[in-house]
DNA sequence: TTTCTTGCAAAACATTTGCAAATCG
DNA sequence: CGATTTGCAAATGTTTTGCAAGAAA
């Protein structure tokens, strides 16, 4: 963690903890309406200027899963996502991702990984119950 | 493979020809560029809609890089994406992710995973090996 | 005071859409 | 022919930028 040396301004704090609070992974709109909900105004570019600052300090996580806008996450320990491709609901997973495979990596590319942004693909429990013809073409 | 049942066009067989051929990641523009090095000069929506078409279709892959655009891929084999953060190269990596902790997420969510998009972040070997200072600031 | 940040509006991009004309099966 | 796709241009949505005014160290 490199919370020491932050530069915090009141919007950077208040954004903050609208993302450490949020239970989903909000875009930078939602993010302005939630701030809106409590009585704050910032402009959008202050809230896109707050949010690469602490996605760069190490704040917070910036995910790109496909639907136009950025997504924040204010869970910064390693995690997964789960995506469904029928509702679409993302779902974090707390399983570790194997050291054996990620020394794998390093020794047959060169590459020294800090940190990974993973994905799963497929079906949740839910849709999976209610699953009747090919859940690919969803 | 879901070859069959595409409904290719001249526009969608070119497209696919340019992203298979390419050795990069290319952005949307990056394709339209290389489409008109070849003489061709299909709408900005065309090339849109035929990427969109052929990802659905499973020919294609879309990759979310963290910059701006989507960029696509030919290859749809499983496999990895390295992102250098100091260079911000790309590379691959055929390294199979193991089936034992896909069974540990699936047993412990109740998620069937169907595919995995998966990017490591960290320093690719000619950056380490040039590497002063933290990376991490880089 | 000196530097960094905010607010605002405009600009820059990436992507989608509507509709008439062209193409595919 | 009937269904689908293309081309074009305009619309949409996201993110960045420039600059004067304001807050932080």
């Amino acid at each position: 963690m490199e919370s020491h040396n932050i530069h915090w301004t009141t919007q950077r704090r208040v954004i903050y903890n609208v993302v450490r609070a949020a239970k989903d992974h909000p875009t930078a709109k939602d993010i302005m309406d939630r701030l809106r909900d409590e009585g704050h105004s910032f402009a959008y570019g202050t809230v896109y200027n707050a949010l690469r600052y602490l996605v760069d300090a190490g704040l917070l996580l910036e995910l790109q899963l496909g639907d136009g806008a950025s997504r924040y996450d204010g869970r910064t320990e390693e995690h997964l996502h789960l995506k469904c491709d029928r509702c679409g609901r993302i779902e974090e997973a707390g399983i570790a991702v194997p050291d054996a495979w990620l020394t794998a990596v390093h020794e047959e590319t060169g590459f020294a990984v800090l940190r990974t942004d993973i994905v799963l693909h497929g079906l949740c429990e839910s849709c999976r119950e209610g699953a009747d013809g090919n859940p690919r073409e969803a």
